[in-house]
DNA sequence: CAATCGATGATCT
DNA sequence: GATCATCGATTGG
């Protein structure tokens, strides 16, 4: 048995996306994603995420009616990557969930490192607070706009099936919003010393 | 510690 | 022209 067979086998499968973004959110704790950007890996245990709905959640990129060229991923197949850059500097890692057609996609906010944490160091350019907000943690991995609307596992990103979450799963409202703010979507391993030190509650 | 602020550019109105 | 699913530096207690 060759290595890339494990790989397969312990690869999420597109039907763990195909159901709605909160569940999906949750069952994302504790998995592993990878990243092979620039022929190095890198890889952390999710250890934070969000979870953005269609037209009735007025935080989500979906909001607004109708497909967009930005938001138009978020439409598309389950298990595919959804990036964008905003604030002028940072790259947001999504994945893609619902049914083709139903818009769905979780935030991946903090990671644990597990692998490759020289090279996230390098990226970085700090020893410290390395994947422990979602623009640090697509810094980290390299993560950028080539990345956006890939299916995962066929590009440089994949997500394997990992450890149950250590801690107790939280939930809490979503971060840095200034609508859908009060939605109780995002959940977090409670414990974890790699969850992100959000500004919580800072805008009503 | 906590609170505040500027950077910086793509996207949408 | 305004907004922004952020971050790091700086300021103040």
């Amino acid at each position: 048995m060759e290595y890339s067979d494990l790989d397969d086998a312990a690869l999420l499968p597109p039907s763990f996306y195909e159901r709605g973004a909160a569940c999906v959110a949750r069952a994302l704790l504790g998995a592993v994603l990878v990243s092979t950007a620039e022929g190095a890996i890198t890889a952390g245990r999710i250890v934070e995420t969000e979870a953005y709905l269609g037209s009735d959640d007025p935080g989500s990129h979906a909001a607004t009616k109708g497909i967009t060229e930005r938001n138009s991923v978020m439409y598309g197949p389950a298990g595919c990557t959804y990036v964008y850059f905003t604030y002028g500097a940072h790259y947001m890692l999504n994945v893609v969930t619902d049914t083709e057609g139903v818009a769905g996609a979780v935030l991946i906010r903090a990671l644990e490192p597990l692998v490759g944490q020289e090279t996230m160091v390098r990226r970085r350019g700090r020893e410290t607070s390395l994947t422990d907000g979602p623009g640090k943690l697509a810094q980290a991995l390299g993560v950028d706009l080539d990345d956006n609307g890939v299916r995962l596992g066929s590009g440089r990103l994949a997500i394997y099936e990992g450890t149950k979450p250590v801690g107790p799963i939280e939930r809490s409202g979503r971060i840095g919003l200034s609508a859908g703010h009060d939605l109780q979507l995002r959940f977090y391993e409670n414990g974890s010393k790699y969850v992100s030190k959000a500004r919580i509650g800072r805008r009503l």
